[in-house]
DNA sequence: CGGCGCATTGAGGGCGGTCAATTGGTGTGG
DNA sequence: CCACACCAATTGACCGCCCTCAATGCGCCG
C-alpha cells in the first residue's frame, strides 16, 4: 500500500524518487488505535508525530461546561500532529473517530528532514498551511453561514478531500460520524443537526443511509454552502 | 528600530547573530499602507510576502450576502502572508485596519532561507503554526462560548499578543477596531457587540475609552473567557 | 454646514438551544 | 435467551440569545 501522505503531497507538487523514499523511511512503526481512543492529549509533549494512514480522527477541546468543540477532521494522508514537532505542548487532544491505522514519525527524523531536504520540508510545511486554510474556512462558515449552509459546506469539503486520497465513490463517501459528533464540529446542538440533515434530505440534495452519504445535487449543495475549493489548494505546481 | 518579527521569534527560541542578519537582509523594501486599504486580494498570486511592522491588519472573506467574516487579526511582528509563499493563490483578502508599515520579502528570498537556514525555516514555519493554533482557539470560542465569553477571550488574547511585542501598557492596549469590525471578527451583529461590550464594562472587567481598552479585572475576565494561553506558545525553547 | 459612519438604544422576531419523550440498535450480565 | 442499560436518531414544545429594523446623537471631514 502506498503511503497516503505521498498521494496527498503529489496532488500538490512533484516528489522525487529520493523524497518518496525519505518519507517511507521516516516511519518508525505502524500502530492501530481503537475507536473513541485519544491518540494525543492536551498537555502532552510528544516526541513523535503521527501520520494517519486509515480511519478518521478529530482534534477537539473540552470546555468548563463539558461542551466539546471539534476543530478539525482528519482523514487518511493527514499528518495529524506534525504541529507538535515545533509547538511542543499540545493545547488540545486528538481522538480516533473510527479504528485508525497510524504511522509514527520521530521528531528527530522530522528535524533531519528539515536539515537535509528543503523541498520536502516545504511540502510538509504546506500541509500544515492547508490545515490552517481549512480552519479559516470553518471560521467563515461558523460565523456567517446559517446551519444549513454550514453543514452543506462541510459535506462539500469532505467529498473533495476524500476524493483527493481516493476514498470517495463518485459522489458518495463513508462518513462515520454520529450526529452528536457533527454537532461538536459545527458548534450546533444534536437536535438541530438532525433537523438540518433532514432538510438537506428533503430538498433532495443528499442521501444519508447508515454511514454513507451521497451528494445527489452538487450544484445546489455547493451553492447553499457558497463553496469555493480554492482554499484546499488542489493545484499541482512547484512549491 | 528592531524588526518586531525578531522580537516575536526570540520570545519562542534563540536566534543566532547570523540568523538575525538574514532576517534583516530579507527585507526588499518597506512600504506604507493606508487605513482600510487591501494589502492583498482574494485571487491574487503574490510573488512576495509582507511582514507587518506597525499597525493592525485583518484577513477576511466576503460572502454572497455581503456579510464579512474576519478570520485573523495581525499585529506588528506578524508575517502576514507568509502563507502565499507556498499556497500561491490567495483564498481571502487582507486589509489594513489602521495605517500600516510593512516590510516586503520576495518569495525567492524565502525559498533561499529554506534551502540554507533550516533552523530559521523551522521558526518561520512555527509562526504559521501559531497562527493555526489561534484559528483553532477562535473556532472553539465561536462554536461553544456565548458572545460575552467570546469577546472576553479575544481581549485576553490580544493583551498577551501585544505584550509579547511590547505594545501593551500594563493591562492597557490600543485597539483601533470599530464595533462593526469586531462583529465581523466574532461573527456577531454590531448591535450585539455593543451590548456585550457594555456588559463587560458594567461588570467592571474592562474600561474602553476611545480606542484604549484596559483590562481592570484579568482574573474574572479570563475566567469568563476560559482563557488558557498555552496555544500562544509563549515558551522560549529550542525548536 | 451637511454628509457619513460609528456608538447607542428600543422593539420585535427568528434561528437554534434546552428539555423531554419515543424508538431502535447493540452490548452485557443474569 | 431475555432483561436491562446505553446511545444514536428523531420529534415536539418551549425558550432565549442574538438578529434585524429603526431611530437618535455624535464626531469627523469635505
Amino acid at each position: 500500500m502506498t503511503n497516503p501522505l505521498i498521494r496527498k503531497l503529489e496532488r500538490r507538487d512533484f516528489l522525487s524518487e529520493a523524497e518518496r523514499e525519505v518519507l517511507e523511511g521516516a516511519v518508525a512503526r505502524v500502530k492501530e488505535i481503537g475507536a473513541d481512543e485519544d491518540m494525543v492529549r492536551e498537555g502532552d509533549r510528544p516526541t513523535e508525530s503521527t501520520l494517519l494512514l486509515e480511519g478518521f480522527a478529530a482534534r477537539y477541546k473540552i470546555l468548563a461546561s463539558g461542551k466539546r468543540q471539534i476543530t478539525a477532521i482528519h482523514i487518511g494522508g493527514d499528518f495529524i500532529d506534525l504541529h507538535s514537532f515545533l509547538l511542543h505542548t499540545m493545547d488540545h487532544s486528538i481522538l480516533a473517530l473510527t479504528p485508525c491505522k497510524i504511522a509514527v514519525v520521530p521528531h528527530g527524523t522530522l528535524r533531519e528532514i528539515t536539515e537535509r531536504h528543503p523541498h520536502l520540508t516545504r511540502l510538509l510545511w504546506l500541509s500544515t498551511l492547508i490545515d490552517g486554510a481549512i480552519h479559516r474556512q470553518w471560521l467563515v462558515s461558523m460565523g456567517r453561514l446559517p446551519a444549513l449552509g454550514q453543514l452543506a459546506h462541510l459535506l462539500c469539503e469532505l467529498l473533495l478531500r476524500l476524493q483527493t486520497v481516493g476514498q470517495a465513490d463518485g459522489n458518495g463517501i463513508r462518513l462515520p460520524f454520529t450526529q452528536p459528533e457533527l454537532g461538536d464540529v459545527l458548534g450546533l446542538s444534536t437536535v438541530h443537526v438532525n433537523r438540518v440533515i433532514q432538510e438537506l434530505r428533503n430538498e433532495g440534495l443528499i442521501t444519508w443511509r447508515g454511514d454513507t452519504v451521497t451528494i445527489t445535487d452538487w450544484e445546489r449543495l455547493s451553492e447553499i454552502a457558497e463553496f469555493d475549493p480554492t482554499y484546499l489548494n488542489l493545484e499541482r505546481e512547484p512549491r
